[in-house]
DNA sequence: GTCTATACTCCGATAGAC
DNA sequence: GTCTATCGGAGTATAGAC
């Protein structure tokens, strides 16, 4: 850290050991991952892990927590466009269920998101309100979406705060179904096909 | 066990020692549970946790593992009525999902249910398929149900199935945000009633 | 920065008296 | 059935040489 490299030896060393831990964490959980088996797997010796995380352990977890937060919010910047029609609103549906989906097949997101909600009883309120937060924000666009798209093809709109939660529970079912109940994250394209389903037959019902 | 009554003596130890591990692997989670600290929690000494469960720890976990599945398995008799009006149909969805919230208001059930999803790389397959298994049987008198009801009040059922998941994903959503993510099995009114205006909404529009 | 060696604690499990 | 005492091992963390 001498020099403010973003990437120099240090970062990479800690890089190493936040990896390992990462995955140690999600196939054991942390409690039943030793810090001896961290360094055996990162290929360092008894010591050097306090020297890069003086807290040991705990300190570890924290940053892959962080981390992760960090790395899934950052695809939050959904800007939904003009529709023209109701096929138009599906398009923007199930592009945005695509790109939710795809954050989560990088392993790493996978990763720390396991973690972020197994290991739950060990973070602080602040860690842990993150999925909700984002939940929140998401929701809150979605009705903003759906007014101004609805206004604009002549649709009812005095439902719109439903309808887009129950856009919302198609979304998230599918994953914590994959993700937390199934542990597979390399789903086939059957679940995003069947998600697409019924945002198709919502949408049509509501066009009616 | 001696004489096959079922609440003599030997089975009320072991459930003294079941009900205080369950609490702590809900609290702390299975690794960070010590034997001696269940000992301590129960009243019992050093020893005699192996008495009554020679395999240890372990032998805990799948035994309340099983307990839980076989608890909440129970409330599945769900026998959907008759009905004669969209309302009615209405009716039976939200009567469904108030009898499952009540499932996992009870402490039991709930930390049962907490341990099984948290702790479900130590499983073996067949205890983490239970949940699957459920949502499936589930779905499937679900689409029935729907279908023999709008068929006798003449509405469209080409689209029943999409609409069972739809009604579905609706209900775990909650259940997994209130319980996984919130941690807060004793949730307002407020949760409920917003199913219920869900489900409101989406039967109008299928009886549209 | 990185290593080796090890201190110290606590865990799961067992032995054996009562 | 229930207890006390304790073993053997493994865990986190530190000390100190290089």
């Amino acid at each position: 850290m001498s020099n403010g490299v973003p990437n120099d030896e240090h970062e990479q060393q800690k890089n190493k050991i936040l990896a390992v831990a990462r995955e140690s964490f999600t196939q054991k959980g942390f409690e039943a991952t030793t810090t001896r088996q961290i360094n055996k797997q990162a290929g360092i010796s008894e010591g050097l892990l306090y020297y890069y995380f003086p807290h040991g352990k705990r300190e570890i977890l924290d940053a892959i927590i962080y981390q992760g937060i960090v790395e899934r919010t950052k695809f939050i910047g959904l800007s939904f466009g003009d529709v023209n029609s109701v096929k138009d609103i599906e398009q923007q549906m199930t592009g945005f269920f695509d790109q939710v989906w795809q954050v989560f097949k990088k392993e790493e997101n996978y990763q720390s998101f396991m973690i972020t909600i197994r290991e739950r009883m060990l973070l602080t309120d602040d860690q842990s309100k993150w999925l909700l937060d984002l939940m929140n924000t998401i929701l809150g666009s979605l009705v903003e979406f759906l007014t101004k798209s609805f206004q604009k093809l002549s649709i009812d709109t005095s439902n719109v705060q439903q309808i887009a939660e129950i856009i919302m529970s198609i979304f998230q079912k599918v994953i914590y179904d994959e993700l937390l109940i199934k542990n597979d994250r390399k789903t086939s394209s059957a679940v995003v096909a069947g998600v697409e389903q019924q945002i198709h037959v919502l949408l049509t019902l509501v066009s009616k």
